[in-house]
DNA sequence: ATTATATACGACAATAGTTATCGGATATAA
DNA sequence: TTATATCCGATAACTATTGTCGTATATAAT
């Protein structure tokens, strides 16, 4: 529980190379791949994704490649995680009114407060201070 | 990602509901499952838990159940998780020193910069905070 | 003592979310 | 024209979570 994903991991690993090098240089997916040991269909979806939501350029045919478009620290992890992975909550049922508990549960109050502390927690993080 | 188990949360809400009472008095497991819609077996294997942690007090037999044994504010919330469900971690690779990456992974000091983060917070909560 | 009601607990099944694979399409530099 | 790269949907495999079943043990009440 209360874990990142490998879709995060890899995300942040890939920002980071990027990163590494001169803004104009590109970086291709298989170089990655290969660096980092991550499996390449799975780190391509990654990246294309990322390239959708703007993160990242993507240039296309031999010599090809991506490399950083948006500027990493006007995004916080919680804009970042929320990009890559969809919506995040601690619980289901702070997002789904239709839970069969809500009108017995005596938590969710409570889960909402631990779940708005982790929000506020990243939100105060941004993807430059992780992949610096 | 991110969320807590339902393990988690049914133990907050039985201990929540043992709290609302009066010290002495116990609570079955049937009681709660049904009061909170929960499955039976499974909150029964919760409290069964709960009970080895030494954090409710079990009542065999007719009229049987359980009650608070801990206090809840000396609980925080790391404790808490790690006693219900075992240590947590970010990633993996934070507690997995055989990680084929690790040679290769450039983001390790920030996901456990990031895992840092989330422990300090959660330290600054106790169980309590949670069931008030 | 017997019975009813409760906890105790291991083994296993079902589900859901994550992770990975496959097949084929499109773009472009050399 | 070819080689190399991104693009993308469908689907399979894996893992962790969640839930079920059967049975044993403890004890209060009758």
């Amino acid at each position: 529980m209360l874990k990142l994903t490998r879709k995060v991991e890899y995300a942040l690993i890939a920002l980071r190379h990027m990163q590494d090098k001169a803004p104009e240089l590109v970086s291709s997916t298989k170089e990655i791949a290969t660096q980092y040991n991550i499996p390449l269909e799975i780190l391509a979806k990654t990246l294309q994704h990322l390239a959708k939501e703007n993160i990242i350029e993507p240039i296309n045919g031999p010599r090809g490649g991506y490399r950083l478009k948006a500027h990493l620290d006007d995004i916080n992890l919680v804009e970042f995680f929320e990009r890559v992975e969809g919506p995040l909550g601690l619980s289901d049922c702070f997002f789904d009114l239709n839970c069969m508990q809500i009108d017995h549960c005596n938590i969710r109050t409570p889960i909402q407060r631990i779940n708005a502390n982790m929000i506020n927690m990243f939100r105060g993080m941004t993807v430059q201070d992780v992949t610096s």
